[in-house]
RNA sequence: GCUGCGGUGACAGAGCGGUCAAUUGUACGAGACUGUAAAUCUCGCGCCUUUAUGGCUACGCAGGUUCGAAUCCUGCCCGCAGCA
């Protein structure tokens, strides 16, 4: 399910063939998200011209009323599901403390005295999650807490009936303590357990993927990654916190993906800005998914090889020249940057949209070069034109 | 000409004696966004500075009443509506 086709000499980095039924998905490569079996403001024809391997919705989101993922998604290829692991952590202590996995570095709101417990969303047993509706508006009606455990997640996503699956877990957040973050990886590992005998028992056409724990502590997360590398998964991916600076999220690759089997996939699980897919590859990723590119669009952000810029700014509104010079995407054939300025400014529907083409095929194509630089034994060049330019 | 209503910061539009440099929305500016709570959110948006429970100038114009006026009174200017 899994070939290695190449190797950098001077780092982990491979190209590879992930097999799914859905098709293969050449890697290192970038999966798109589409969390509501939607990529935001894509047509499934759009999705067709970014140069798109492979997306990842959420078993979270899609429990309602789970059917068959691809036909949701108006996409015959390969896609992955979220378990909701990251939900856990996202509606419950990340919106206590209005922070992400990864806290700034400028911590001038001090996320650990900003604190709205009323706003935690979720109840953490060791049988799974609690969650809460949101409160919309007004007068919403408890409907009660929904549970969502290892078992429940496991049955959404057989029902979705993507290629590759997530094993259940709870992502920890930077602001959790070595012993919070101990006994969650506790659960976290009986929880995947449970998916993988499920998995190995019943829902065995689908790929599934064991996810290493265990924040910013190199003692779990090397425990982490013993006790889940050693288990028959699919494939693995690194979730969780990933500390307190870019380059401890790198670390802790560096401490994990060595005690992982070579021979399988690993994912990073919602990390994807250029460096990070350099570093991630150096480090031995093969796949990554991010809401970067897709979110990043529809806020005006625009990505291409010197960095980002943000096309909503008056700065452009009369500039006639490419969005992104010797961009090949249908949004650069298609319009300058003065007139994708103006859509955003007009507030017309398909700005976010055309920029959302633009992001996707930029990172996909990103990663094609990555797997050719690799094939050629040029990924340290790569890397720093890349970061060269970058300035 | 008379009567009525109205003139507030880029715009719309609150305020109708002190707590008003003035609610709110839009526009504009800056920033954020990393397994989507997010086509979203935060901050700024009269001028000055030592950036502050700071100073100054401001609610059509000019006066007045008052300890105190965007808010009340008088006159003028302008807009809209009706009547001559």
């Amino acid at each position: 399910m899994f070939s290695i086709t190449s190797k950098d000499l001077s780092s982990r980095a491979r190209t590879g063939l992930i097999h799914t039924p859905h098709g293969e998905i050449e890697t290192p490569a970038y999966v798109i998200v589409g969390t509501h079996a939607e990529v935001r403001t894509l047509t499934p024809e759009d999705l067709k011209h970014t140069q798109t391997q492979a997306v990842i919705t959420n078993a979270y989101h899609l429990r309602e009323n789970p059917r068959d993922v691809h036909d949701m998604l108006g996409w015959q290829g390969p896609i992955m599901t979220d378990s909701g692991g990251f939900q856990v952590f996202s509606l419950g202590f990340g919106r206590e403390h209005n922070i992400g996995k990864v806290v700034s570095i400028f911590p001038e709101h001090n996320a650990k005295e900003f604190h709205e417990p009323e706003k935690n969303l979720v109840r953490i047993t060791d049988e799974g999650a609690y969650f809460l509706a949101p409160k919309s508006a007004e007068g919403t009606t408890e409907k009660g807490e929904q549970f969502l455990g290892p078992k429940e997640s496991m049955q959404i996503q057989h029902k979705l009936g993507a290629d590759i699956i997530f094993a259940f877990d709870e992502c920890t957040s930077p602001l959790h303590d070595y012993e919070y973050t101990k006994k969650s990886l506790a659960r976290t590992h009986a929880w995947e357990k449970i998916c993988l005998d499920l998995q190995l028992t019943t829902y065995n056409f689908q790929l599934l993927y064991g996810i290493v724990q265990g924040g910013e502590f190199r003692d779990l997360r090397e425990e982490s990654a013993k006790y889940i590398g050693s288990m028959p998964f699919d494939g693995f991916a690194i979730g969780g916190s990933l500390g307190r600076s870019r380059s401890q999220a790198f670390d802790i690759l560096d401490w994990t993906i060595p005690l992982l089997p070579e021979t399988k996939p690993r994912h990073f699980l919602g990390i994807g800005k250029i460096e990070d897919l350099f570093d991630g590859v150096r480090a031995g990723i093969d796949t990554f998914d991010c809401v970067i590119p897709t979110r990043e669009a529809r806020h005006g952000r625009l990505w291409g090889k010197r960095g980002y810029f943000d096309i909503i700014k008056s700065i452009w509104k009369d500039d006639a020249s490419p969005i992104e010079e010797g961009c090949a995407c249908p949004t650069c054939e298609a319009l300058t940057k003065k007139e994708l300025h103006e859509r955003f400014r007009a507030k017309d529907k398909s700005a976010a949209r055309y920029a959302t083409i633009h992001n996707v095929f930029f990172f996909n194509n990103l990663m094609k070069q990555i797997r050719v630089a690799i094939q050629e034994n040029a990924f340290q060049k790569l890397k720093k034109q890349y970061l060269a330019i970058r300035n």
